[in-house]
DNA sequence: ACCTGAACACCGTTCAAGT
DNA sequence: ACCTGAACACCGTTCAAGT
């Protein structure tokens, strides 16, 4: 990835399908086929799997970006809340964001999809923001002394489990009992 | 179902796929085929969809099996531990016990599982022993006073989700962060 | 370089033929 | 009643032919 530029009808396709992807996904899930996209995308399959070798590299790559927004989303939140309630806060924001996009929710349930190519330097941004908004936190006493990165990732998987697999249920409810977990004793 | 017996082929046949499902699923996971299963159990595919019309149908009729299994283990627990830490047993012994069977953590995860016949009877006489746990332990001052089963369900479906689909991740850990959030403030 | 779509592989499910 | 397995449908993925 990122090494010479595409032509530029590449480049165009690759947008349409970028977007063709997120629409369908975020919309109907997962479920939805490589071919539906391909044809919302106005392109052959052949080209879809030319730019992504597999459904869940395309999953990933809609990640990334949802991941870079997120990231955003987050400064902004460690910038502007105290720090009693930024944890708080990012997970209540963080929970909406997933809830609204399935590809979003079957990322932040596996660890698989963190794998493929150059995801690392984006959750490592995002891990970055996180630990700070912990640390201030533990720093005013109200957040679990022993609490990382790795227990964020945990409790927002498992809260997303009960948005993707049990629609029944109340996930705020699930957000709000998570977050007990996540108080300083 | 429930309805008349089953000639004495067709009920061996019934074990020897229930015996060979249980095993497939549990070892290797929901993406073993039919096709293997039926071959395990000695039986044409038909055969299986004889009796389970659909895989989801076969997946939950195991899935009934362990349901009812933890129920036995859920009632002694809440016979011999104490009430300030019964709930917290409880919940380390389910995780225990849905960490080495795959089917039970699929089932675990989704509500759509729970809808299959008859279902609902084993899931309510599970309720029982795990409502009367909180109970104690809200009587005893340990337990969250808005805690009910529902609430019990979701925090197990998100501890799930880190077995399931966080392979790396420590879901001990998963499960002591849970805990944290069912305590009494 | 890139695009296309027919073809392949795999798997869940059905059903005609058999006992 | 019950059993079998070939056949069908669907979908992820590949690849020969074309620009």
């Amino acid at each position: 990835m990122s090494s010479r530029p595409l032509r530029s009808d590449a480049r165009r396709n690759l947008e349409r399908i970028l977007e063709a992807a997120q629409h369908l996904f975020a919309d109907r899930g997962t479920q939805v086929s490589m071919e539906e996209v391909a044809q919302r995308a106005g392109v052959g399959v052949g080209t879809l799997y030319r730019r992504f070798p597999t459904k869940e590299a395309l999953l990933t790559a809609l990640v990334r970006e949802r991941f870079r927004d997120f990231t955003a989303v987050a400064t902004a939140v460690a910038a502007e809340e105290v720090a009693e309630h930024a944890l708080a806060t990012l997970v209540r924001r963080h929970a909406e964001a997933i809830a609204v996009d399935g590809a979003f929710q079957l990322a932040m349930m596996s660890t698989d999809s963190f794998r493929w190519e150059g995801v690392e330097d984006d959750k490592r941004a995002f891990a970055a923001v996180v630990s700070e908004v912990i640390g201030r936190g533990q720093a005013a006493g109200v957040v679990r002394g022993d609490l990382d990165f790795e227990d964020y990732a945990t409790v927002m998987a498992g809260v997303t489990a009960t948005m993707h697999f049990r629609p029944g249920a109340d996930w705020r409810r699930a957000v709000e009992l998570a977050l007990g977990g996540l108080r300083a004793p």
